[in-house]
DNA sequence: CAATTCCGTATCGAGCCGATACTAATGCTG
DNA sequence: CAGCATTAGTATCGGCTCGATACGGAATTG
């Protein structure tokens, strides 16, 4: 009973592809004003939410699913924006740290890229949301692990992450302190908690 | 209690942006064989599941959120691969009809754009499979209202589709009389049904 | 201190994509 | 039926994404 696929996920599959073409549309008129692609915008925001383990021009890459060259190109443009500061890490002298310029955030903000996802989910009850939220999430995992790739997600349900009191926590593989708004950021170490069935 | 945003959605959004993200870049690995790109696997899909009323350049541009420029390039390269084949229509000659070629369908089937997706959701129950259909499939049919643009579905769910008998259904709109596999195929001219809470 | 590996950049070429202008067919209005 | 507007599709052009490849510097390994 195993041979034949389902077709129910196929289902799943052209939403997902289809609301995915449909936002990028979206971002691309975001960004029109400022004569900005989609990619750059999604950049942008990856930044904006990245944590200091993921502000790096490979973090990106994986999380965007393209090549480091083709991410040091849109590194480029935004920083010769003005939108992005690019800078050397202290430790690792080969490493890029990114951040948002002030520019950028504000762009972020005016811009609002989320609108239209924000009015076409208005009528979805939160319980629905956060049901497909985690069925999506499950299948981005599983899709990330199959492929060998980085696995991204936040503190909350990470292996690693220690609550050491009322706001401090701790990142158990790397060893350094975490403040509160950090744990809620973007983590390319993320290691999923497993609450598995057998 | 409206004017703050919920954060959730966004959660939701992200999750689709990127597996949005990842399966194109599944979708360039699968074409990258023949030399095609997201897009053209992405329109032979479409055209393989489009019904009699949406096999069109400007039902595909709609689909994909591109322009009919856009697609019209698209599907001079896939004529060029003999990978689909274009006619006239015959009540009005304006409008060009899409089908697979032989070598479009065996296409499709051999390179399997939607296998890692199938082995990704493997472990998703398929009610969980189920409810996030729902959840995006509204978003997807606020999204397109919004936006003015055409709503994409099959007959199933659809006002205009009235069952004449067991085999047999008709399309209220467009008058003609429909086979069981049609009906269960991709229409332009769908119109929700409408189960609203007030 | 080589050899290897890793992070990021530079350069090149293919080709997507939107914008614009165009043709041709149809519909509308009188 | 004449004339105008609308629609489906195509042709052409330029900007820019994106992968492939090659390269340089920094870190790690032995």
């Amino acid at each position: 009973m195993e041979g034949r696929l389902d077709k129910n996920p196929l289902v799943l599959l052209e939403l997902v592809e289809r609301l995915g073409n449909l936002m990028r549309t979206e971002l691309r008129k975001s960004g029109a004003d400022e004569s900005l692609q989609p990619v750059h915008l999604q950049a942008l925001t990856y930044i904006s939410k990245a944590n200091r383990y993921s502000n790096t021009p490979q973090a990106l890459a994986d999380y965007l699913g393209l090549t480091k060259g083709t991410v040091s190109q849109t590194l480029l443009l935004l920083d010769r924006r003005g939108l992005i500061e690019r800078f050397e890490d202290d430790v690792d002298r080969r490493v890029v740290r990114l951040r948002l310029s002030s520019a950028g955030e504000r762009l972020l903000d005016e811009s609002q890229p989320a609108l239209a996802w924000q009015n076409a989910t208005r009528n979805i009850s939160p319980n629905r949301i956060r049901n497909a939220t985690s069925a999506l999430r499950e299948a981005l995992m599983t899709l990330q692990d199959d492929n060998e790739g980085t696995t991204f997600g936040a503190c909350p349900t990470c292996t690693w992450c220690q609550k050491l009191s009322q706001r401090i926590y701790r990142c158990g593989r790397m060893g350094d302190r975490l403040s509160g708004p950090e744990t809620r950021k973007i983590c390319r170490i993320y290691q999923a908690k497993v609450e598995e069935v057998a």
